[in-house]
DNA sequence: AGTACCTTGTGAAGGATTTCACAAGCACCC
DNA sequence: GGGTGCTTGTGAAATCCTTCACAAGGTACT
């Protein structure tokens, strides 16, 4: 018999380490969910996301009772669970500006599309680029930004312009309603209040790796 | 005349988000040189790297005393200090294992080269992928991954493999003598002690703003 | 029905990081 | 040479996040 049903709980606010984590957690039960597993234990868990068993229960206890005790979790139930803490119970329809080597390469990735979000544009200024079709969307002109997003509501921009175009464009798909952001030019932008900005910085990542090795007298 | 020189201070531990921010600032100070400004405040820096003054001055006095009080930080020194404190003032050889969508993407990037990092080798087991050139690297054989790592002894590999792959070939590049990765597959990985492995999750980023558009009922 | 065993959920403790706030240093001007 | 104004460097306080540790709840077996 159904419980009645995934109690939508209280939820104050939720550090951001917690989010990524429920992202790996949930990337890892789908995994194991196709192995044929029914439940798991936060021991699992942890050891599958590289975290603590206390770690798995806290994360998970912000948003409610998932498991049972004695058992572990219902591996379909909690990834059910989680998709709707993350919102990913309805896919997100995102829009790619700029169809560079980045750009394109994100277009034609089907992970994309796996986990909920759709590419329903993206967009350049290169004329030559404009009209070509990447993994079934065709690219088009930069000046389509505003009335296609009006059009299709994406609410998520993924941006793949030159550095020096980055901040431009940002301030573009903000203008045109977007609210969520994720860059992966090199340069920190400015947004305003109430838009989310994440960027994913190579040189950053990799200058941390380089600071490991430098320092690896750390013990 | 020189100070008699760059303080390489005591430095205990330093927190991987200490490191992440001292990134942003060389980022953004690299184009505040560009422009000719020669000095900079810890307000600017912080109004530039999404942070606060307190923050900036905090994370640079972990490594030394910079500054000037009254006048802020000569930028073309600072540039200098934090290239060596991330362990910048020499260049990294790279080695990219898979030579897709996303490892071809990454092999043509130029930001790579000017920060310091040169690929030396990009390996494929496709065969139909050997042979053809990217950005003046030639794609090799995965077979001869271990040999090149001998041979060109980079420190640094970053995977673009399919998550089936990843964590075999994570086990290859360890073996070789590997210390550092960056890992693009959507899958976690499992690195003996001593080895950092750093994630790029674009699945994770995009769950993380959809979280964020979801509850955006925090204020 | 009772016992043994296992794993969750969670306050409380502990640790880490960020923010505060201010003394000290430096440049410039009168 | 003393005063003014600005900015750094840094202990101390505050906040945030993780880990601990254990009661509570559940299963399985006898
Ligand atoms: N290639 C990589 O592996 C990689 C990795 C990390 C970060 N990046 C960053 O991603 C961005 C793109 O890199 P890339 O390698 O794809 O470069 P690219 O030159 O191949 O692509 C950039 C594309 O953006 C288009 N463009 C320029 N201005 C635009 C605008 N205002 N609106 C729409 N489109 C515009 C250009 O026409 C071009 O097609 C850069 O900021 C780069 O630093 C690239
Ligand atoms: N394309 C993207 O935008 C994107 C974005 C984020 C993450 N990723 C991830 O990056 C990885 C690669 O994605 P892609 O889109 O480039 O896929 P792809 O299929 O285009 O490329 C994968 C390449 O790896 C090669 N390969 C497979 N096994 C290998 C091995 N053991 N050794 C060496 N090479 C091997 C394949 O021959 C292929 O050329 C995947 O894990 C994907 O999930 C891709």
């Amino acid at each position: 018999m159904k419980d009645f049903t995934s109690t939508p709980p209280p939820v104050k606010h939720i550090a951001e380490p917690t989010v990524r984590r429920l992202s790996g957690y949930l990337r890892f039960l789908e995994a194991f969910d196709v192995e044929g597993h029914e439940t798991i234990s936060s021991g699992e868990l942890a050891r599958a996301g590289g975290t603590t068993s206390a770690q798995v229960r806290k994360d998970l206890s912000f948003f409610g009772s998932f498991g049972k005790r004695g058992l572990g979790y219902a591996v379909k139930d909690l990834i059910a669970s989680l998709r709707e803490i993350l919102g990913l119970d309805t896919r997100w329809p995102v829009v790619i500006v700029g169809a560079g080597k980045i750009g394109a390469a994100l277009a034609q990735y089907r992970g994309f599309g796996t986990h909920g979000f759709d590419v329903v544009g993206i967009y350049d200024t290169d004329p030559s680029r404009v009209g070509t079709r990447l993994n079934g969307v065709t690219v088009r002109a930069d000046r389509d930004l505003e009335g296609d997003i009006a059009t299709l509501t994406p609410r998520i921009a993924v941006l793949c312009v030159p550095g020096e175009a980055a901040q431009a464009a940002l301030d573009r798909v903000v203008g045109a309603g977007i609210r969520a952001v994720l860059n992966f030019a090199p340069t920190s932008l400015v947004a305003p209040e109430g838009v989310t900005v994440r960027a994913v910085n190579m040189a950053t990542e990799l200058e941390v790796l380089a600071y490991a090795l430098t320092n690896e007298s750390r013990d």
